[in-house]
DNA sequence: CGTGAAAAATACTCGCT
DNA sequence: AGCGAGTATTTTTCACG
């Protein structure tokens, strides 16, 4: 019926709103949302089931403050591997996303081939991450930090037209 | 009392473990979450007050699959600005995180001057949010784009040691 | 601070449209 | 699909240890 890739019922206008609601502020009661959205709160119940039946709703996260957490310095590490094997590029994403330091792993094209986004608790903290941590790996060929002065983040992703 | 940066009433052993399971789960009932850590309900619903009172806890969030948004690639761009004064720093990262295709806005130390994290439909879309939105800026003298192939992330960060 | 039980609010079910 | 009334859970309050 579907094709493997868009076997989504494709979201209308009361999904989105939805999904809109819930990035804001996940923890909302199930009335307050179906008030919000001018329907039923049994009808709203229904839709969030099945968004998140659907996979379009992965989960429910708090977001906390770094400080708290003991991270006040974040930067982000472009890293060069060698030699650039499946391999290597897996085992090196295993490895590095395990450490407490570190909050996601990206594979990119570019210069580089990993962009590691790290957090610690200061920059000595960093600083020892960088050379008793990745430096340390012998895939790792070359790196280059960018570290984060200012940052301004969205939370809740509207849905992009389609094409 | 306290000085005016760490006034923060130092978070215990409970407080680590409630953070740490409502950035796994923010939607499990109170119910859950006092039982999982052995404590009271209404225990638990005090500190997680206290918690968001004290701005650890800053919101709640729902996690959305990116396809569902329409949002199929990712990268991350790097730019340098001219000139780099800090009207200039203010009003491009103002103007930045409005724009529907950009996550979050990054000022950094480094080789360049800003990461931004974007994110579109298709490469055509992001090369044309690169050439008509950024390029187009009067500030931006050079930019660097790292499309993301894979990535791995955490939702949960856990409390890194004192110093 | 933590607890337990009562009171208020909410989630969830289900038959109907 | 969406709705609304009824039932089951949960949240929230509060007096007490």
């Amino acid at each position: 019926m579907f094709g493997t890739l868009a076997m989504v019922p494709t979201m209308d206008e009361l999904d989105s709103a939805i999904v809109q609601e819930l990035q804001r502020d996940a923890r909302q009661t199930n009335r307050d949302l179906a008030r919000h959205l001018g329907i039923a709160p049994s009808t709203c119940l229904e839709r969030v089931r099945l968004l998140r039946a659907r996979g379009v709703i992965r989960g429910y996260h708090a977001e906390i403050d770094p400080a708290a957490l003991n991270r006040r310095v974040e930067a982000f590490i472009s890293t060069r591997l060698r030699p650039l094997k499946r391999e290597v590029i897996d085992s090196f994403k295993a490895a590095l996303i395990k450490l407490p330091e570190v909050m996601a792993v990206y594979v990119v094209a570019g210069d580089e081939d990993f962009l590691v986004h790290v957090t610690a608790q200061d920059l000595d903290h960093l600083h020892a991450f960088l050379i008793d941590r990745l430096s340390q790996r012998r895939e790792v060929l070359t790196f280059r930090s960018q570290i984060v002065y200012q940052s301004a983040q969205k939370r809740a992703y509207e849905q992009l037209p389609e094409a």
